[in-house]
RNA sequence: GGCAGCGUAGCUCAGUGGUAGAGCAGGGGAAUCAUAAUCCCUUGGUCGGGGGUUCAAAUCCCUCCGCUGCUACCA
């Protein structure tokens, strides 16, 4: 696979620590990067995919306190489950790292600086909410009270649940705690930096529409509504422990005990976890390269996301970025793909209430690549899509065991069974052979040009379609009669089957690489990376040696029955 | 309330000015290599309602209805 010039940086948006993703989070950014990750790979550009928990602010804080354990403690803990999650799925990014390790701090810091010193920070006094009760500042949430619209008496400070109306905490009657419950909440002055958005827009405005063709609608719209609707100035301090501490030498050590917004460090550890990863793999300053400098220039920076973190990728990080200039020219994001949601059974996913499927359950029940098949055909591109049960055993039930699985088998049967479980040598293309091949040109190349607009729906559709192809030939090549009468003829036939088995493995792999290499492992050894076929199809439909040994993998793709999507209803609910 | 997106066959979705499409499900047939898996043919829609522009509208404009999301201190 020879080398080439682009190199391709990914990442996904960071999950943020409290807890196992739900599928939900896992179509939405962690699954499309790693395919599209994989699809680079194949193809033989030298490929950076990285992702990290995202881990301060006070949700941590307060969700550790409720479990009894010091902070730092429980994300390791909550590290390791995700990472094992994530690992479980076959996301192979190349670092998955931590925004509270080092790296992430001393950037975050820096850019900090940078922005102080360029003059787009700004101290300002604010009024915060102050419990006395927790000795603690409370976010807008953690206070509650009744609302003054509905008269709902649990609205949270930031927006009551019942109207739905945006509020301030100072306007809830009978406010309180919403960690202890406590009445004793005062307002108190405290000072913040404030990054000065608004000086931006028209540097932001002339970037998002240089990206009008390459980003979709859902992103350049959203983007542009922040902008439209007046960027507002926006704090990045909190008044919380966990965060990555302000420095003394911004603003004469007036933010002293404050930590940075977890909106403003999350993103800038998408450059810390590329010095993880260098300082993990002995590769010293070699991250440098994918983010500044000369050699950065080569780099493609792909983002993905869900449609709730695209305000954060196209304005909040964007401006960071641009206020380091021109000291430092970091990389800005070129392709951004942002995800609707999907939902469950006509209802939200829901980590905090427990409603739908999570990654590590979703382990338990079937193998990563029954999800990654539907999650991926199905993801919500153009608007949320939704997950039933019953669904989603049709399509991994039709394409999966029936179109995909069932194929490599009665063609490895046969062979098995007919030619001692070798290529056939016997024989020549023909007609036949030769239509297949001019129809696979054309659908090989279709699929790979809908991977690379990141357009995963339509590639799977298309992939589904070049597998029924093969269907289609073996139909009517019909080796099975032939090898009565003609034993050149169904030869022939047998060894372009097995061929076609090699290429679907070849094609499935980024997406579902466990089958994908099962399945070309019965024809041969499968290297790490399964390469993308570059070669024309009458080339690599003729690869495979003549009198090789093949063997017969055992079943690929088990059916899901009416009885285990009953089980799975009762456990996990969501109708059919 | 404001803003955005969506509403197309029973289901999941393509299609953004030129004779309504795919997959699944349903119906009929072929084949019997195969995880009863495959292949071929086929039923099915006044493109949410109404109005307008146009030779021509699912597509553009207006309006109404419905669903969803966002609304900056959850991330």
């Amino acid at each position: 696979m020879p080398k080439r010039m682009t190199r391709y940086l990914i990442t996904s948006a960071l999950p943020y620590i409290n807890g196992v993703k739900h599928l939900g989070n896992l179509v939405g950014s962690l699954l499309p990067a790693d395919v599209f990750a994989r699809f680079c790979r194949a193809r033989g550009f030298e490929t950076l995919a990285l992702c990290a928990t995202d881990e301060h602010g006070s949700t941590t804080e307060l969700a550790a306190a409720e479990a009894g354990r010091d902070v730092r403690a429980f994300c390791d803990e909550q590290y390791a489950l995700q990472k094992a999650a994530g690992d479980g799925f076959g996301l192979s990014w190349d670092h998955f790292g931590r925004s509270s390790n080092a790296p992430n701090i001393a950037l975050t810091q820096h850019f900090a600086r940078l922005l102080w010193r360029n003059g787009h920070l700004d101290v300002r006094t604010t009024k915060q909410v102050y419990s006395n009760a927790d000795k603690r500042f409370l976010s807008d949430r953690y206070v509650v009270g009744t609302c003054p619209h509905c008269g709902y008496e649990r609205a949270r400070g930031d927006q009551c649940e019942n109207c739905t109306r945006v509020l301030d905490p100072v306007d809830l009657i009978n406010p309180r705690s919403a960690i202890s419950g406590s009445p004793d909440i005062e307002i108190r002055d405290s000072t913040h930096l404030f990054l000065k958005q608004s000086t931006f827009v028209p540097q932001l405005r002339a970037w998002i529409d240089s990206h009008e063709r390459d980003w979709p609608v859902l992103v350049t719209s959203i983007a542009r509504k922040w902008l439209d609707e007046g960027l507002q100035d926006r704090g990045i301090t909190r008044d919380v422990e966990w965060g990555v501490p302000v420095p003394d030498d911004i603003a004469d050590g007036q933010l002293k005990g404050k930590v940075f917004y977890v909106w403003f460090d999350a993103p800038i550890e998408y450059i810390g976890c590329a010095q993880e990863w260098a300082e993990a793999n002995g590769k010293g300053d070699a991250w440098r390269d994918w983010w500044i400098g000369p050699k950065s220039k080569d780099v493609v920076y792909c983002e993905f996301m869900g449609k709730d973190n695209i305000p954060f990728h196209t304005v909040g990080f964007p401006v960071t970025v641009m206020g380091a200039r021109p000291q430092e020219d970091w990389k800005l994001v070129d392709r951004l793909k942002g995800f609707n949601y999907i939902n469950f059974d006509g209802g939200k996913f829901s980590t905090s209430s427990k409603r739908g499927v999570f990654m590590d359950a979703a382990l338990e029940i079937l193998p990563a690549d029954y999800w990654r098949y539907y999650l991926m055909a199905n993801a919500p591109e153009s608007s949320d899509s939704n997950f039933t049960w019953e669904h989603f055993a049709g399509q991994v039930n039709k394409d999966l065991a029936d179109v995909l699985g069932n194929f490599v088998n009665r063609v490895t049967k046969f062979c098995g069974a007919r030619f001692e479980g070798k290529v056939p040598s016997e024989g020549e293309y023909g007609d036949e052979e030769k239509a297949l091949i001019e129809e696979l040109d054309k659908r090989v190349g279709e699929y790979t040009q809908l991977f690379e607009a990141m357009e995963f729906r339509k590639a799977l559709a298309e992939l589904r379609a070049i597998f029924v192809t093969g269907n289609e030939y073996l139909t009517r090549a019909a080796p099975w009669t032939h090898v009565k009468t003609d034993r050149a003829r169904a030869g022939a036939a047998v060894r372009m089957g097995l061929n076609l088995v090699h290429l679907f493995a070849h094609l499935a792999w980024p997406v579902i690489p466990t089958s994908a290499r099962r399945i070309h492992q019965a024809i041969q050894d499968a290297p790490e990376v399964i390469p993308w076929p570059d070669e024309a199809m009458g080339d690599f439909l003729d690869d495979l040696e003549y009198g090789m040994a093949i063997g017969v993998p055992e079943v690929l793709f088990a059916k899901i029955t009416d009885e285990q999507i009953a089980d799975w209803r009762a456990r996990f609910g969501g109708g059919g």
